[in-house]
RNA sequence: AGCCUAUAGA
């Protein structure tokens, strides 16, 4: 049983919840019972997958199985439904973990979170926050929100626009003392960039760099988004700049913040140079950049341009939407 | 042997 949740797991790792499926189904086939570690690895290759369906069937399963849900398994049923962007489900489940004895934790709470964030929920995250750090008022509580939660909830609040809310949460990570980390920075860049604060995507970038965070390419891609949408096509490049003296390799987010910079104030030439400095480094464009550089044709009455990307397009085989 | 978080794009 164990060989097998270890197999189960390793699929979970690479995104085959398919053969993690397989291998349940022939452990079963040998007359090994599976435990709850088994049930909540093949669920949580499940959630990897935004499976979150087959992961509450097989949740169920277990539960008709007579086996007895641990706190690790209801954690891993919550991410599966956020993965999917259940939210309400999410919510059910914690309810139903407390009815079942079992005391949610700062992971229950922090997976709840992010349900409610890929729901653009971030009252409702807030809310779970709340409670996360009422539970932290008593010092013998190990449930209180850590870097995980905080960064939950930035991006919660940021993705939405709630830029105020997301600097407050940042502040008061600071004031009590909880670590920010490199996903704390780019979650709030990207909140920056959201509301079209690029002064202040450069401020928080300066001041993690100070607090000890070494920005990777998360943080990068967000800070040049941030400076491209604030119109700063200069800026953007010297990030980008940065971005590769820091060792950074850039990829299809780079260039898609950097071409539609570009597009929008560093002129349609700019914006085909990166294009082409992008496919010399051997990273497909997608169908969106292709559209974003026919329209930029388009405005500056180059068909001809146009239909030749139009053509590259199709020959790459890269779907047009 | 199993649990939670972040980036672009008309």
């Amino acid at each position: 049983v164990v060989t097998y949740s270890s197999l189960i797991s390793a699929c979970a790792n690479v995104g085959a919840w398919e053969r993690a499926l397989e291998f349940f189904q022939q452990m079963e086939a040998c007359g090994l019972v599976a435990n709850v570690v088994t049930y909540t690895s093949l669920i949580s290759a499940l959630h990897r997958a935004g499976e979150w369906a087959r992961a509450v069937v097989v949740f169920k399963r277990m539960e008709v199985a007579g086996v007895q849900a641990d706190i690790q398994a209801y954690n891993t049923l919550i991410a599966a439904c956020a993965s999917g962007a259940a939210w309400e489900k999410a919510w059910s489940i914690v309810a139903s973990m407390r009815l079942a004895g079992v005391k949610p934790n700062t992971v229950s709470y922090n997976a709840l979170m992010s349900a409610c964030e890929r729901c653009g929920e971030w009252e409702r995250a807030l809310e779970v926050f709340g409670r996360l750090e009422s539970e932290g008022q008593d010092p013998q509580s190990p449930v209180r929100p850590n870097t995980i939660s905080y960064n939950t909830v930035i991006s919660a609040c940021g993705k939405e626009g709630r830029w105020e809310e997301a600097m407050v949460l940042y502040r008061s990570m600071k004031t009590k003392g909880v670590k920010m980390d490199v996903v704390t920075l780019s979650s709030l860049v990207s909140a920056c960039e959201k509301v079209g604060r690029w002064e202040d995507a450069l401020q928080l970038f300066a001041d993690a760099e100070k607090n000890g965070v070494v920005p990777n390419l998360f943080c990068f891609n967000s800070l040049i988004s941030a400076l491209g949408r604030g119109g700063q096509w200069e800026a953007a490049l010297a990030a980008f700049e940065r971005m590769q003296q820091a060792g950074f390799k850039p990829d299809v987010v780079t260039f898609s913040a950097l071409i539609s910079a570009c597009e929008q104030g560093g002129g349609f030439e700019r914006a085909s140079g990166l294009f082409d400095e992008m496919k010399s480094l051997g990273i497909q464009p997608n169908g969106y950049i292709y559209s974003g550089l026919i329209n930029a044709c388009e405005r500056a009455g180059d068909w001809d341009q146009a239909l030749r990307l139009f053509r590259e397009m199709q020959a790459e085989e890269i779907e047009f939407d």
